[in-house]
DNA sequence: TCAATAACTTTTCTCGAGATTTTTGTCTAT
DNA sequence: ATAGACAAAAATCTCGAGAAAAGTTATTGA
């Protein structure tokens, strides 16, 4: 039996890259989420490999490891493609996502520890300060909001033993970051998003588990509103 | 707003392959599912890409594909590995697994016509043929019996409209599918597997969500029981 | 004028060799 | 005898060029 407790993540994402191919990766990555490459377009290797600066192989194989976030899908023989996005897609991803984030949060409350609460408490102060710094419209803050916004989500559920819903928790984000980010853009701050993550740290340091699902929920499916009312033609 | 109605896939996996490197992917998928590769097993790109008959470059793609699967784990700069098997692994698998079928059998039921009710009849009526061969004891069948087993997990929410849960149902199932081979080669049939598919069946097609997905979330269950009655360094 | 075929261009896919990095083995000094 | 450092070996990572396939344009015949 091999000793799993503190198993390294399915696959590495915080670490630093350590090769060419994953620095392109990350470069790509960044690119499609911030729509650089649209959805549908081709991504043909010859000319991106001049404009990340790697060999024809190496962008090759960043490639295939955003076919593994989904953000990128191939084709035999006919090449790389981005990803489509559609409605009924973000939709999906959506509801997908509170399936697995709610049964993950549900279990984060029933076993985390002391260091685990001091971790969402810590989260929630980190992504409160940048939504003050946001209030204050500085462009440089929106990256620094989405990494702590991803971090508090991430310590909700820090203390799931499962490595597999935190995975395909993991590769969900990445892919709603792509239609939030048109939601944000257009409607700067639309909600109260800082009273819906105050409310669920309070019921998950309550241990109020039912509670805490709740708000989780309609707080994800409180995007997919968002995105809903945007123009029809603005998600192609 | 696009089309995804009938869209393909997140990752083409009935097709036939089409370039050498998928054809690599296949097999060496099927070798580390088999055992051929043990679990921990370090991938030398040098030594397998003769066994394989492909290029360096090629093989390497193929590990490549078998991350996105999460068969194998890469560490930059240090190659790749078939990804460690433990007891606490498949349980997480497992209950992840419940997690996803049972979510997507109840949208199946509620939302399947009488093409999804024919497709699952076919898919189990194709299994029982496979079973009764089974118990004659030929070996060739066995293969013909997995292939027939997921085909029929697969008809079961072939009616869910989410292609999310159904691609990370579709890892996770390769994923048991290591783990139940050690168990099913031990104790041949060990549970009458064919009557808990035709409750399945039978509370499927009455339209009994609720019936349905506990008697799945059991059977599926009943294989994690299986796997933890087995020696315990068997596994290893 | 339109359809089908053929030649051409673009792009993907594949391979082997060279440059870095990791690992292994050996030797020396405390 | 053990720990540390240096050197040799192995493996990984990277690149550019050649082969195969797909897509495009031009030509020919009805």
């Amino acid at each position: 039996m091999n000793d799993l407790a503190n198993a390294p993540d399915l696959v590495s994402d915080s670490d630093e890259p350590k090769t060419l191919a994953e620095t392109a990766y990350r470069q790509l990555r960044r690119d499609i989420i911030e729509g650089v490459h649209r959805p549908g377009d081709k991504l043909r290797v010859e000319h991106l490999k001049d404009q990340y600066e790697v060999g024809a192989g190496t962008l090759r194989e960043a490639l295939q490891l955003l076919v593994t976030d989904a953000l990128v899908v191939a084709q035999g023989q006919r090449g790389f493609r981005v990803a489509p996005m559609s409605l009924d897609d973000f939709a999906d991803i959506t509801r997908t996502r509170v399936l697995l984030e709610t049964s993950a949060l549900q279990q984060s409350i029933e076993l985390g520890d002391d260091a685990w609460e001091a971790s969402v408490v810590a989260a929630f102060h980190m992504l409160s300060r940048a939504e003050d710094k946001l209030a204050d419209g500085s462009k440089a803050s929106r990256e620094e909001w989405e990494m702590r916004n991803r971090a508090f989500h991430e310590a909700l559920i820090g203390a799931c033993p499962s490595r597999w819903i935190r995975h395909f928790q993991n590769i969900l984000y990445h892919q709603s970051e792509r239609y939030r980010r048109l939601s944000l853009f257009r409607q700067p701050i639309p909600r109260d998003v800082h009273a819906e993550h105050q409310a669920i740290v309070d019921a998950a340091l309550a241990r109020n588990g039912a509670e805490a699902t709740r708000i989780l929920s309609e707080h994800i499916l409180r995007t997919l509103e968002a995105v809903r009312q945007l123009p029809a033609d603005f998600i192609n």
